[in-house]
DNA sequence: CATGAATGAGACTTCATTCAT
DNA sequence: TATGAATGAAGTCTCATTCAT
């Protein structure tokens, strides 16, 4: 029943990615969903009770593979720096595999902490929390500077990382997988040693 | 004609600000700021000739003092640190004295990447430009890494302080001087001398 | 085909007479009816060509019973005001059995004129004039008064009788037999005697 | 300002006691009334809140009138039974000064005891109220029979006239004052006198 | 018989903006 | 300057009904 030859949730999901990424959420209108998916304008509302709920639906899709994704990190047995890099790495392909799905995830609910983010604020945090452990970890195995507020740090790791994809969906994006490899390590290499990169004192 | 009678311009303005910051600009209608500011609706229409130029003249006000910031420390002769120490300052400091205002426009323009931050890019930019230009700079003088990528760390830079304010603005914010003091610190001890602290290798 | 095996037809009628009294015609939809019967929707249309051919297959089923108790009592040999006894026995009994189902039928067919009255009009008026006949003919044997019209005596005594049962359905019906049988002679009391109960002049 | 060459407030709720009698509440568009109206659409929203709120005003502006003559004839000198005809005196001279309001009050608010009549049934039961208690006042004074309930005398009156309404307003209306004198006595004399016009035993 | 996915017209309502006063 | 009545385009969402399976 729901593997039949094309599944139209999926279809008005996908097109929705399309039509936020291209349009802003609030400006684009769900017969235009309609229209990039190829079915009627209700039956989005057979799947789906507002237009909201297709954001959140994205949104939470993603996110949970994202939790997933630090948590595995956390729980691996690389480096402190190691299990950031793997994070850093998860989320850049991420924006590698589906741009328009990071632009909208980015734009419409990470970074409109008014509207959606209020929304899914716990899921937010869930996010620094997982980062802030690994720091944490690295600090007490004397990896990391004790120094640093481990929050602070994972805000820093992931307004890093979320700034930069920013950049890229709005200016120009990086092609080759050389180049993304090369990003990878300059977020890391900025977080991990810094601008300066000694001990100060 | 800007006599102490009160400027209405001004008053709307200042609502407008409280009302943002409130409601949300996509939220909020035209007559909640009229509303606010104690005026009739048609007023604002006076002033301005559409609810999206309110939110403009906001950004453009501030956001040209904050490019005046970034080129003092620029052209100061401090220390390359001490210039991202002084506009990290600068930005919680403007936080600090007005805390509605630094949410509507980090909310609404900055990390609105889609809507208005397309409109103010190049202004946005500007900043980014300035701050690489620091580390350049920096670089130059022996100072930074060269090996660090400018642009990035002026993302780096940048996109932390904006996710430490995001963070105050949803959580809780920092009370006393002396927090604000130590938050100005740790965000340049990060950006400074980043998680571990030393040259690899 | 009319099996013991449960007649979905009924089923579907049954569980519109629930929905329509809790929530009004106009206010519920087919899928309401639909999962109070525990159907699926599309079922709904393979026994009925639309929302509103429910409402008058509740109706007339109902109706024609009430039709034929005005016909018995008019043709029967009791005293007149015992024929209108048995009439508002009738229907007060009809309530008693069934709350629901009269109260679908007066909110929503007798008492909503615009809308399904007009279509009723002449199954209603039917009834009307079943009592103006058996008024006419107490007439004609001395039994009432000659000067009432008994058009008007029959709308007196309809009205007089759903003007009771709308209160019951609205505020609080009675709840015992004996309760119930007074109420019939109260009705029937009023009708017949009314307040003054003298010939004046 | 309220006083203006035309009042469109005004204006809207004629316009609507229009439609609400030839389409009836539920199958009108608001935009119907504004067209009756020769007003932009948007006005309607700018003097009531909702479809809904326009008949709630229309009726709470009608029933008022009518409480006030119900009150009006309970506090008179008059003999009991002049008091109930200066009430039906009232709502039958109501129905034809505007037919179509009484209509639209009736059939959408007072007999939908559903949807509107649940929200006025305070302001409805008022009005069984006061004729409650110039039937009981009647029975105190000895011109009424004491052994009929006077809530049930209430309903019976009412009912009648609104029966009696209803027919008109479906059927034909009586055109000629005299006409209508007739018809006013008719009620009274029925709710006096009833059927057999004596007491019984 | 039975299901529920699919359709799409159309309803209500909002609100930025204009403009006469 | 200042007001708020007036406009009307546009949007979201509902739901009766159809139809392929």
């Amino acid at each position: 029943m729901t593997t039949a030859a094309v599944d139209k949730r999926r279809v008005i999901l996908d097109a929705a990615v399309r039509v936020f990424a291209r349009q802003g959420f609030h400006t684009c209108r769900v017969s235009d969903i309609a229209d990039e998916a190829g079915v009627a304008y209700g039956l989005v509302y057979h799947y789906f009770s507002s237009k909201e709920q297709i954001l959140d639906t994205l949104f939470l899709e993603r996110w949970d593979v994202m939790l997933a994704a630090i948590a595995e990190a956390q729980s691996s047995s690389s480096e402190p720096l190691a299990k950031l890099r793997a994070i850093a790495s998860f989320i850049v392909d991420s924006y590698r595999h589906d741009p328009d799905l990071m632009k909208v995830i980015i734009v419409e609910v990470t970074r409109a902490a008014n509207t959606f983010g209020r929304t899914h604020m716990a899921k937010i945090q869930e996010a620094y929390s997982g980062i802030a452990s690994i720091v944490a970890d690295g600090q007490r195995a004397g990896a990391f500077r004790a120094e640093v507020d481990p929050r602070l740090a994972a805000l820093a790791f992931y307004g890093l990382i979320e700034q930069v994809l920013t950049d890229w969906i709005f200016e120009s994006a990086p092609v080759g997988d050389e180049e993304l490899a090369r990003a990878k390590e300059s977020i890391v290499d900025m977080v991990g040693t810094g601008l300066e990169g000694r001990d100060r004192g």
